[in-house]
Formats: structure tokens, C-alpha cells, sequence
DNA sequence: CGGATAATCAGAATCATTCTCATTTTAATT
DNA sequence: AATTAAAATGAGAATGATTCTGATTATCCG
């Protein structure tokens, strides 16, 4: 359960890795039908501790995983609910800025909220 | 609900204002006994939307509430699991990121993750 | 005042996540 | 290959934060 990923972490991994999207750990378990959903949350934890996903905090009924790739952050629009990446990179940034207090940053998660740009042109149209 | 805040609003509202602290809906139903806890959560729900205060999602069980403020991530110890404010803002690089997909970024949350200072240097203690 | 509308409260319901424990798999060693 | 110990799995129960419900109470406005 530390280094070593069994053949069902190996099934949640590549889920994740193929389809590149954020998936509720509920969405995964779907998608495997024949792993238990225990051992996917588990296997969630153990992957996240290995760097090799990342959890992700919207604010939303449950969290979301997705394969980790290079930095971006994660808009969230308040009208239609769509998660949407975005490339952004502060980690540098968060990393000196916690250096200043003497942390050791080593993972950094921001999500945005706002209107995204669809919603925009709707509510655009709505108002005429 | 819209514009206006409640009496037991202003109470919730009260107890962050004070306090300056981050605070889950739980510990503030607490601190205010006869405030029901359905209207905690409905309260906060309204001052977040009228910008008077925060959600923090930070990955633990129950939802954070701070006071609205100027901007600082929140970083997280990955071994005391304290919460610690670092200043740190990144919000007009997020926005500028956002508007280059068209997106109107009007909240930015940063967590991040890693090792405190006070757990850094129990840690090269325990290691003598 | 009186009636309409909205907010509150207590408690129940929901639902994501974690826990339990009997069973199965894996790894190491003979 | 057989043996055994340790670890991982899975089904289902338990937990706990949040949301919903329905009856009651407060607020607003003529």
C-alpha cells in the first residue's frame, strides 16, 4: 500500500490517465465494475500520495480526481457548474511565498469561480 | 434572502467578523445555540454570496468559513494538518488567465499543500 | 390591524466517504 | 509447489456534513 499500486490502483490510474478528464471518485467506480468502491477511494489515496493524481476541492458535493499533469488551475462557473481548466501556473509564487514562513510547499490547488465565457454569451442574448 | 441579512445572519456574520479565524458550520452552530444549524448553513451560504465571507475547501471533511479579507492562500500541513494563512495574491494572474478564454474570474482560491515550519523542525529532531 | 410572504427551527433524509471484518491475494521462504 | 504471514480486497454497515421538509414564527406593507 505504499510504493507498490495493485492491479485494481493500476485500473483507477488508468481511467484516469486515458479519459484526461476530472472524475468523482463515484464516476470511477462506475466505470470499474468489478473493483469494490473501498478499494477505489483507497486506491484514490494512495495514488494522490504517490503524485501520480491529484484531488481536487471545488467547493462541490464531492471532491474530483484527475491524472496529474503540468499546472493549471480550475475554473468553476457559478452558472452552469462546468469545471474548466485553465492554464496557470503560481507554484513558484505559493512555494517563495510560504518560504517566507519557513513552509515547505509542495503541492499547490487554486480554483477560480466566476462566469464562464458560454455563460457570458447567454446571459448576453437573455438580455435583449 | 437576497440583499437583506437576517438577524441570525448578523449573528453568524458576527462570529467571523470576531473572531478572524476559519471556522466550520459546525463550530459556529456551536457558538451560536439557539441558531439552527439549517440556518447556519443558509446564512452562510447568503454572506458567501454577497461576498462577505469565504468557503474554504480544503480537502478535510467539513467545509472552512473565514471573513472576507484581503487575499492569502491557505496552506495545509500534511502531517499536523493545521491551517495556516500565507500571504500570497495571485488573483489579477488568475484573472488575466481566465479572460484569455473569454471566462470573467471573480474569485480565486489558493490551498496549498506540504510541511509546516513547526513539523519541519520536529521532524529533524526526531531524526537525531 | 391583517394578510401575504419569507425566514426559522427541529428533525429527518441524503449522500460522499470511511470503517469493519471475513475472505482473497500476494510475497517470502522452504 | 506447498506453507504461512502479511497485506489488500470487497460487501455492506457506519459516520458525519450538508440539505431538505413541513410546521411555526417573524417581517413587510397596505
Amino acid at each position: 500500500m505504499n510504493g507498490k499500486i495493485s492491479r485494481q490502483g493500476r485500473q483507477v490510474l488508468a481511467v484516469l490517465s486515458e479519459r484526461r478528464v476530472h472524475l468523482t471518485a463515484e464516476e470511477i467506480v462506475r466505470l470499474l465494475p468489478d473493483v469494490g468502491q473501498a478499494t477505489v477511494y483507497r486506491s484514490l489515496e494512495q495514488l494522490e500520495r504517490l503524485g501520480q493524481i491529484r484531488k481536487l476541492n471545488l467547493g462541490k458535493r464531492s471532491a474530483y480526481y484527475e491524472y496529474a499533469r503540468e499546472n493549471h488551475m480550475h475554473f468553476v462557473c457559478d452558472r452552469c457548474r462546468e469545471v474548466i481548466d485553465v492554464a496557470c501556473d503560481v507554484t513558484g509564487v505559493a512555494r517563495e511565498a510560504g518560504a517566507l514562513f519557513g513552509h515547505c510547499v509542495d503541492r499547490v490547488e487554486v480554483t477560480a469561480g466566476g462566469l464562464c465565457a458560454a455563460c457570458i454569451a447567454q446571459e448576453q442574448k437573455e438580455q435583449q
